[in-house]
RNA sequence: GGCCCCAUCGUCUAGUGGACUAGGACGUCGGGCUUUCAUCCCGAAAAUCCUGGGUUCGAAUCCCAGUGGGGUCACCA
């Protein structure tokens, strides 16, 4: 009963459109935590003014939601500014930190910069930024949980780290550890980037005489071209690839794949399944790469089992109700095992609410024999349903000894223009007898 | 450059000292189904387990070095 609750946080900065890896963090950390019926929690890292873009906050937690992923308690880090203060003033005063009073380098240096120890670190300054006063000679380590591997440094590479900047706001390395101890935190699960400045951390929670939480350095997802994944190759961010029409089932099921896997290389998981079945041993310890096949794979699976209704809604909605509802639903069923993303509708079905081009050069050798034969018959049914347009059609190309491929063929670029299309008959039936006549005389005209 | 992490088919991976003639998935290629394209089904090719040394009766699995890839070195996160 004394065992203490798994607590994970999700701890995004508002300064930009959220990465699909940052993403995959928040699926790790829900799921660790879930797993063990602990808490999960949404902390928003506000601060940095400068970089804090417009709307942040709101598209961090939009996503979240769309996303199924729900947070038991929520923090944000530029309302807390008092507890960082006190943690840094308390620093100064046990001497294991100090003001500076230099000026602000507040852009990365050319080439690589050497100076660990900063100058003002025995000056004892009474006011400034605060930085953290790193020891000599000492060997600072910890086991990390995602590389299960004991990682050490020595002090001696360790830089005096700014802790809270001038402007009273603290540094990522001062509230990360005061609001991870602040709120529990049991697990701290983050990118590798974070991994260099772990030293940083340690001292600090050393000298705040804090309990250190497991801590975990999750991989990077790599761009195929190299290097850290890019927006060279389209979008990498979520509402991105949202836009692109990549279903959030999909994106979640590639995106957990991509630096973790079970046991038995099952490939399909719902956040539920995956929170049930999740296990820390299957994090992955080298790099992936974004793998656009993959989720193409991913999202054609998750297209195929919604089902026809909801596959409606979110083709309308995906289109910003571009299309009548009423036919979109009459067309979901030819279109479903042909699509990869929602956005290959237009492609696919365009047709249907546009008249598009002919091109002559498409149509077969005896084009005019099938499109009359076509037209005749198609004359003749009165009502356009399913199973007399095939009986009628088929005892058409019976009759007149055509190819059965070849006049379809040519029936099929009458109408849409391409040769590549949902079912033929099917279509006709959802376009109508005027409409479907009206083309085929088009074309017959057009190629007189 | 210093420091740190990593290394199994093109890609994602299973594998935790003997069951490995290294398994699965995506992609690719071939075939089946079929009035197109897909879906679906079947099959194939594809991995000197990065290289070189050890340890061991035995190594993809453990150790060391090299090489390669990645990260990081701000009053940004």
């Amino acid at each position: 009963m004394t065992e203490k609750k798994v607590r994970t946080r999700f701890a995004p900065s508002p300064t930009g459109s959220m990465h699909i890896g940052n993403l995959r963090t928040a699926f790790y950390a829900y799921a660790l935590s879930k797993h063990e019926g602990g808490d999960f929690i949404l902390r928003i890292e506000d601060t940095d003014k400068k970089r804090e873009v417009e709307g942040g906050v709101q598209e961090i937690k939009n996503i979240l939601t769309i996303f199924g992923i729900n947070w038991d308690e929520y923090y944000l880090q530029s309302e807390r500014l008092d507890l960082y203060k006190v943690a840094a003033e308390k620093l100064v005063k046990d001497g294991h930190a100090f003001y500076c009073q230099c000026e602000a380098k507040n852009a990365k240096q050319e080439g690589f910069s050497s100076q660990l120890r900063d100058s003002c670190r025995d000056k004892n300054f009474t006011s400034g930024a605060i930085k953290l006063k790193v020891p000599e000679n000492e060997i600072i380590k910890f086991r990390d949980f995602v590389l299960g591997e004991e990682i050490e440094w020595k002090t001696e590479i360790v830089f005096d780290a700014t802790l809270l900047k001038s402007d009273k706001f603290p540094t990522y390395h001062l509230a990360v550890v005061v609001d991870d101890h602040a709120t529990s935190v049991s697990h701290v699960l983050r990118g590798h980037d974070w991994l260099p400045s772990t030293p940083i951390h340690l001292l600090v929670y050393k000298y705040l005489d804090f309990k250190i939480p497991q801590i975990g350095h999750l991989t990077d997802i790599l761009d195929p071209d190299g290097g850290k994944l890019s927006k060279r190759k389209g979008s990498t961010s979520v509402t991105g690839l949202l836009e692109e029409g990549y279903l959030p089932e999909a994106l979640f099921n590639f995106v957990i794949l991509a630096g973790w896997a079970p046991k038995d290389n099952r490939e399909l998981f719902s956040l539920e399944d995956f929170v049930n079945v999740f296990d820390a041993s299957g994090f992955q310890k080298s790099n992936p790469i974004f793998n656009r096949d993959k989720l193409d794979w991913f999202n054609g699976q998750y297209i195929r089992k919604t089902n026809d209704s909801e596959l409606t809604t979110r083709i309308l909605k995906f289109y910003k109700e571009k299309y009548p509802e009423d036919l979109i639903e009459k067309i979901v069923p030819l279109i479903k095992d042909r699509i990869t993303r929602l956005s290959d509708f237009d492609t696919l079905a365009g047709f249907f609410f546009k008249e598009s081009e002919v091109d002559k050069n498409l149509l077969g050798d005896n084009f005019d024999k099938h499109l009359h034969a076509a037209l005749e018959t198609l004359l003749t049914i009165k009502d356009f349903n399913n199973s007399q347009m095939n009986d009628k059609l088929l005892e058409t190309v019976k009759n007149n000894n055509f190819k059965t491929g070849d006049f379809f063929m040519d029936l099929r670029i009458a109408i849409t223009g391409k040769k590549m299309t949902p079912p033929i008959n099917e279509s006709l039936v959802i376009l109508g007898k005027e409409e479907t006549l009206k083309r085929i005389k088009q074309v017959l005209k057009s190629t007189n």
